[in-house]
DNA sequence: CGCAATCTTGAATCATTTCAACATAAGTGG
DNA sequence: CCACTTATGTTGAAATGATTCAAGATTGCG
């Protein structure tokens, strides 16, 4: 069931079998979410955290003008919400993009790690150190690069972290996402969404159609994207 | 020595006097590094984390074509890189803008933390997750506010960390960076930095001049920068 | 005091937005 | 299963915020 989460956490770690079977019973429940259920409100107290195992989905925060900025995309295997476990309540909102499946851990259970297993706590807190290495990712994205380099990043990062969970072959992936869902990662308007990713597809980069990114040339769209995904931390190592 | 490290840890969490004496014994090391000193590189191995107690830092990253982000400021009683403790080696730069003092903590010692002070690691986990909640809000910045709009959500966010560890009073504080700096911060040209301050200015916001932000209407600024502290972790509570 | 860094302003250019119209795809009820 | 409605995608033209380039003013430092 939490297969994507392992999957997650031994290509950059080793962990025991002590230590998996104290995550499998962390989690309380599994269950089903809806497509564009804002699951996670800003500033409501959690007291669990929930593991995505199915679907997609984004951590975002609303301007008073109603613009969107998704400041994270998530894909099985991520937790969308680890960091509430010391934060208590969140900054931003979840929803999820697509149906998803999501197991729920107490904090209660995520106290007892930290109490019992150092090792596995520290792979915990390497999580959110990731998610925030990601964010840092965004912040360059979202500040220096153009329209165009935007969007190849996103579709290289998320290339890199759906592999790793064998939701990606070399072609590409399905992401059930719009123009206007891209728009709201990339800082622009959905119509310059539009626009740029025509760039991509007549440059013979990357192709986004019918819900799937279709990659052409992948050295093409890494270069367009200045990617380098040593800030994904895909080296094994005990931490 | 570390006060500025108290000052902040208990502005938001009750510690007990075994874990501030934890966290004294923890330091290996205190020293004085210059201005514009990139004290850790991307990628650089590291066996320490290093706590700011005097001073201004920030961590960077640089694209090929020169092009720099900032992806965080760092304040008196930040540590400007607890996450390289999971991470191991961390995907940007940390620079100090100004002579800066500085607290060594080796990991090893952070090793000790997590195994003998579950209450005590949750806080600094806490304080990695701080980092990213600010990364978050700087991506809410970078994408969908304009530059005017950028620099006065920065200024309201020093004010307030300022604050906290007695470096801020209710007029301003002394910021010493150039405009440069500034348009690093804010993903926008030096030139256009300028600009902006001077609409600032001209407004009645704040006056940014000989190294001192003078705050001149705070609710003008906040409304100007639509800003909203809570992502800020401001309320005292067990974590 | 003098040089280098930083700040300031203007004018031309450029990337992105805005507004608008139309095309295509997807979803729903009869 | 089709017809209708709504959501999503596409393109063009005008407007706008930010950049670029350039020149001059001010400040800080050795």
């Amino acid at each position: 069931m939490i297969e994507p989460l392992l999957m997650k956490m031994r290509r950059r770690d080793d962990v025991s079998a002590e230590e998996e079977q104290a995550l499998r019973a962390a989690v309380s429940e599994v269950k089903d979410y809806p497509a564009d259920l804002t699951f996670v409100r800003r500033n409501q107290e959690l007291a669990h955290s929930t593991a995505l195992l199915e679907g997609l989905m984004c951590r975002y925060k609303d301007l008073r003008n109603g613009e969107r900025q998704v400041t994270e995309l998530h894909v099985p295997g991520d937790f969308a919400d680890l960091h509430s476990f010391t934060l208590k309540r969140l900054d931003h909102e979840v929803m999820t993009l697509t149906p998803c499946k999501v197991a729920l851990v107490p904090h209660e259970n995520l106290s007892r790690i930290t109490e019992q297993y150092p090792h596995l706590s520290r792979v915990l807190w390497f999580w959110t150190n990731l998610d925030a290495a990601i964010h840092r990712e965004w912040e360059v994205s979202l500040g220096r690069r153009d329209a165009v380099a935007r969007l190849a990043h996103i579709f290289c990062e998320l290339q890199v972290r759906l592999e790793i969970v064998g939701r990606a072959n070399a072609d590409g992936y399905e992401l059930p996402m719009t123009q206007t869902d891209l728009s709201e990662c990339a800082g622009i308007t959905p119509v310059h969404v539009n626009r740029s990713l025509k760039v991509l597809r007549e440059a013979g980069s990357l192709e986004f159609r019918n819900r799937r990114v279709t990659i052409l040339d992948r050295d093409k769209l890494e270069r367009a994207a200045e990617f380098d995904p040593s800030y994904l931390y895909l080296e094994r190592r005990r931490r």
